[in-house]
RNA sequence: GGCCCCAUCGUCUAAUGGUUAGGACAUCAGGUUUUCAUCCUGAAAAUCGGAGUUCGAUUCUCCGUGGGGUCACCA
């Protein structure tokens, strides 16, 4: 209970299986997990679906997929099992029905009859006077064993909780005291009915029939804190230790929207986005180490993660660091690996042919920031694209002269004893060559004509992929070009 | 609107009661055996405003401004 006899460390991720897995979702949880890990602590999965109208199994699945994609595991889970379980709030109702029936005996919470179109019309009242709307406590003096026997008949009625008017303080570990006038929040709803809880009170009481030690989340929880507080100790359960996230902002540090940018996990997934680089980036946005460093791979992460180090402002999502990130993991990954991530972005007839991916990798990895984009960079190794002749020609030099290059390399190339063909030989051969004729005289057309392209890879390189054969008919296919 | 939280280059951030306010991304300019990319070098770029405390404040306090959050029988 106090800071001198120190609580094993147990952190949750709590979703809420109302949508694909959000991106904010996504770091929430990933501070969760690192603050775990770097303190030896449990980790805990616990799904929260007290909304049952929202909550879907298959956002359940995509939210469980995309934190494994991520890298994170925990100890306890719905799909793990644990001593403290259910994981699945739908799966709990017993023990919220126990504490909200506590609650009745102990006169801590009522029944209210208000229907919604009263609470709204009494919430626009307050608004236009200017006042914080705040239920006005209609029902709060109700007799109980009436109420209850409303409720008996059949009779809706939520269950309020009474909110007593005092200073709640707490100490947040990233933003140090925090304080809040109880008086200005109004009963609150804890439950539908003994059979729904509402979030407010079932993550109170998972977090203490969890043993849970830190409560890490947003900042959109922050005013939350203290109505849970007053429920903690209503409940004469221990205090929990709060960090409060600054929130991830649009590019432009508005708020989040899908107006901005992708939101849900998947899309970048499914954009090339390596879990290794989307952690490394999402881990930077409102924390940093205490060097100045930014390639971190995640048992760095661990190694230096501290939540006093959190920034307290809101982060901007900077996609266009976010892709730096990725295409530094993607240059720093060994090249078999990158072919296992590559298999769902490329055509399965290429997979065909693992040896000819890899060299393809090799030669293109520095010109990847995404493994969607490898398709596009590869083909060219494929088939090579239809181009107009007029891509040949380097700078003002004539048809007749490229098509003499053309022709003196073909001969050149064709020396080679195929034993020999690579990349080394090529440049000793080539090289002097263009000391003679010009470097972009004789490269360039080159270069065009194994790529087909504007921009490519060395003339090197790809003929070292290409083999002799093709190379030698990717060139005259260039110089014919011009006989025609 | 009430309440809560926050504020360093365009962005993510470092640092200290005394520094040329540091790094990274992006930008710009060069360089590295042709293009693109990588890589290297360099440049430009910030302490929101106003008071106060102090010998000295970007750092501490207050006010203002700006941004964000929240005020549901959502989470």
């Amino acid at each position: 209970m106090t800071d001198s006899v120190k609580k094993p460390v147990r952190v949750r991720m709590a979703p809420s299986p109302t949508g694909p897995l959000h991106l904010g979702t996504a770091r929430t949880t990933l501070f969760n997990w690192l603050f775990a890990k770097s303190h030896n602590g449990k980790i805990i999965l616990r799904i929260e679906d007290t909304d049952f109208e929202r909550s879907k199994k298959e956002y359940e699945e995509d939210i469980i997929n995309g934190l494994k994609w991520l890298g994170f595991d925990w100890d306890e889970g719905p799909d793990v099992g644990g001593q403290y379980g259910p994981y699945r709030q739908n799966e709990r109702l017993d023990i919220y029905e126990k504490y909200l029936n506590k609650f009745f005996d102990e006169e801590k919470v009522y029944y209210c009859f208000c229907s919604k179109e009263q609470l709204e019309e009494d919430r626009q009242a307050m608004l236009s006077q200017g006042m914080a709307p705040k239920y006005g406590g209609r029902c709060r003096n109700l007799d109980p064993k009436e109420a209850k026997k409303r409720v008996e008949n059949g009779e809706h009625a939520a269950i309020r909780f009474k909110v007593p008017p005092i200073e709640v303080e707490f100490t947040d570990i990233i933003r140090g005291k925090v304080s809040v006038n109880a008086e200005l929040i109004g009963d609150i709803v804890i439950a539908r009915n003994l059979r729904s809880p509402l979030f407010m009170f079932a993550g109170v009481v998972d977090d203490f029939e969890m043993k849970i030690s830190h409560v890490i989340r947003g900042e959109d929880h922050i005013t939350n804190t203290p109505k849970q507080i007053l429920l903690q100790r209503a409940l004469e359960f221990d205090e929990v230790k709060y960090a409060h996230l600054p929130l991830i902002l649009a590019p432009d540090r508005s708020k989040l929207s899908k107006r901005h940018l992708e939101t849900s996990l998947n899309d970048y997934r499914n954009e090339g986005f390596l879990p290794e680089a989307l952690v490394n980036f999402l881990a930077f946005l409102g924390w940093h180490p205490t060097e100045d460093k930014e390639i971190m791979p995640v048992e760095e992460l661990i190694k230096e993660f501290d939540l006093r180090r959190v920034q307290k402002g809101g982060a901007a999502f900077n996609i266009v660091k976010l892709e730096w990130f990725n295409s530094q993991y993607i240059q720093k990954m060994d090249s078999k690996e990158l072919l296992s991530r590559l298999e769902s972005f490329i055509p399965k007839t290429w997979l065909e042919n693992p040896d000819l991916l890899i060299k393809i990798i090799d030669v293109e990895k520095s010109r990847m920031n995404s493994l969607a984009g490898f398709k596009n960079l590869a083909e060219p190794f494929f088939e090579l694209p239809f181009y107009d002749k007029k891509l040949l020609l380097w700078k003002d030099i004539s048809e007749k002269d490229t098509l003499r290059n053309l022709k003196m390399l073909s001969e050149e190339i064709l020396k080679i004893p195929e034993s020999d063909f690579g990349k080394k030989r090529l440049e000793q051969i080539i090289m002097p060559l263009t000391e003679v004729w010009g470097r972009g005289e004789l490269l360039w057309p080159l270069r065009a004509g194994l790529s087909g392209r504007e921009a490519s890879a060395g003339p090197f390189e790809l003929m070292d992929v290409l083999g002799k054969d093709e190379s030698l008919k990717r060139i005259k296919s260039a110089a014919d070009k011009f006989n025609a």
